[in-house]
DNA sequence: GTCTATAATTAGATAGAC
DNA sequence: GTCTATCTAATTATAGAC
């Protein structure tokens, strides 16, 4: 930490990082189109010309956000626990680790789901989405073939269900709220895999 | 049909039922705010005038779109099958109905789902989505106090990862593929109820 | 029911000073 | 790192003719 003031002369200011943080705040307010430039400005009480000191275009700021999402769920599927082990234990891994970066990254997360391809960044992000998915689906297929899976409904339905029930906390989890995350990832596995009925 | 073609006279044209659908296609595909009454005059070939012959503004395109499917949803919980019978059965009923009418009017809900509260439309419509989600959740209560749910997962998050399931439908279902809309009903029912797990 | 033309506003982005 | 001022293009919406 030699030289860890020099850019601290004059007013604070705010660094890229900091810029992304709020943007994606705004981002999820208001939608992604929604927010213009000019409503991000006010928001970080800075001039529109100073935002794109940071970033060379609007489009450059979803790209960062989406990729902080992205890096986080694939880094789920390198993982050890997703890696060795049987089928079914595999899959709960990856889905608790799915609930995982949803909450520590809820913000990004939350972007990347309402990303809808209207532009190049969007539909590389959804391209990358699509692969998650896939991954996942291979899964339910092995943990079904493993014979730990009921046989009865199709697995591309089934993943589809499972990442409805996981993306969908999204729209309610809140950090400050009663909900563990731990707890929420438990309790998502515990209705997908033995459901809701008393036995 | 006494009087059925007078209004037939000159060009066909639109009537505004048939603009309101193309424009919620269009909504659905780029999302509200990143369609242009433009992009829409294009779609329809027709002129941005030409659509504020039927509509007093792109607000109202998308507020009675959004009708349409609250007006569905809030229909079931009125159906017989949602008022008389065990908790469970009337949860279930419920249920397959809000498949249904997300199947059977599946753009109007798609776009009812990725409202934000950006204006009083929006925000009215959310008003009305959070009165059903309430509604259900109730009986999910009921149906755990009647001793047919299992109690040990708060009755708010079985009830939204039960809306995350249905909902995540509209992300994916396609009226012409292969899926059959009863079928994905019992698929839902199943996967809630009974669990993914091989018994 | 639709058109062309246009008003009024706002969008994303840049220039150049400090 | 931030500012004011400004550009160009696109936006929602309206006026008035056919």
């Amino acid at each position: 930490m030699s030289d860890s003031f020099p850019p601290k002369r004059g007013r604070p200011g705010y660094d890229q990082r900091a810029i992304l943080e709020i943007a994606v705040g705004a981002f999820n307010e208001f939608g992604y189109d929604a927010t213009s430039m000019g409503v991000l400005a006010t928001r970080l009480t800075l001039s529109k010309a100073a935002i794109y000191h940071h970033f060379s275009s609007k489009d450059e700021v979803l790209q960062l956000a989406l990729d902080e999402a992205l890096n986080g769920l694939e880094g789920v599927l390198l993982q050890p626990g997703a890696l060795t082990g049987s089928a079914i234990d595999r899959l709960a891994h990856v889905l608790r680790g799915a609930v995982h970066i949803l909450t520590t990254r809820l913000p990004y997360v939350t972007l990347l789901l309402r990303v809808r391809g209207n532009t190049e960044v969007e539909r590389l992000a959804l391209t990358r989405r699509r692969a998650f998915d896939r991954a996942v689906t291979s899964l339910v297929v092995e943990a079904r073939d493993e014979g730990s899976l009921r046989s009865d409904i199709d697995p591309r339905v089934v993943t589809r269900l499972l990442f409805g029930m996981v993306n969908s906390i999204a729209e309610w989890y809140r950090p400050e709220g009663p909900e563990d995350a731990a707890q929420l990832a438990d309790d998502v596995l515990a209705v997908a895999l033995d459901g809701l009925r008393r036995r």
